[in-house]
DNA sequence: CGGATATACGTTATAGTATAACATAGCGCA
DNA sequence: TGCGCTATGTTATACTATAACGTATATCCG
């Protein structure tokens, strides 16, 4: 488990944890408020500062169309899974679709940074539960 | 040109005729001054409540990784590709490889509900400027 | 040692995005 | 006329994110 990571501080140490041991992806605030029950005043821009460097150590990504954030262990590749019901979300590897479209986009002069795919939706486990 | 609309009260016309003027997305704020360019006193959620219907009219789209929106005509189908250098956005038809992300996600028992895909990126035009 | 630089962090304030809640106005129609 | 519906206005506030500045600590090297 684990890479990319040089050594983490104990800021982002904490805000890792709290990610890894949550189920579902957290909003910057509901880590805040972990944070402050933790030790005591901290301030956005400490967990600011921390999600954007472990998003930049690959340990974490931004869920755009939740506004929230989530570690890359459970999120893994390109395609984010979301189910509207339960929250959880999960990485779904699709490495043709990937090849694709890139290919796509270089025959049109496109040069690719960065990928968003986020597919939202009701999961096996939901849609059972409501049998 | 336009489909699904049935008939836009001038709030919602208005927002959409500045969207559709706009070569980049514009972001609800953007918008909201505009409109008190043009008449007096606006607020917000007048702003909000015109994106909301035109959202499901499918008159327009809402960029993710932008926090912005645009009008369906520059963004069509499921894929979203946005140059980082002069801000505009297009759509892409990407029919195979929608088909094949639904095919995968049917398997596993996930129902799809919505789909974001967004590319950011340089597009031809801005990558021959700097040549 | 002592100073220069770099990094993380604390702290205060503010910018930017979005919605809740309640009041009002106009329209269609029983 | 009076009811219900939809859109809008209006005020306030919630939620998301960053700017700007100060301080502590570590590191490197003269």
């Amino acid at each position: 488990m684990g890479q990319g990571a040089d050594h983490l501080t104990s800021n982002q140490a904490q805000v890792l944890d709290h990610l890894r041991a949550a189920n579902a992806p957290m909003t910057a605030y509901q880590l805040l408020g972990r944070m402050q029950n933790d030790r005591g005043a901290v301030a956005p821009p400490t967990v600011y500062r921390a999600l954007k460097a472990l998003e930049e150590a690959g340990l974490i990504r931004r869920i755009e169309t939740l506004r929230a954030w989530a570690p890359v262990a459970t999120v893994r590749p390109g395609v984010v899974v979301i189910c509207d019901d339960c929250g959880t979300v999960r990485g779904v590897e699709a490495p043709g679709l990937l090849e694709s479209l890139h290919e796509r986009l270089v025959a049109e002069g496109f040069a690719e940074a960065r990928k968003t795919i986020e597919v939202h939706g009701r999961c096996g486990d939901c849609a059972e539960d409501r049998a």
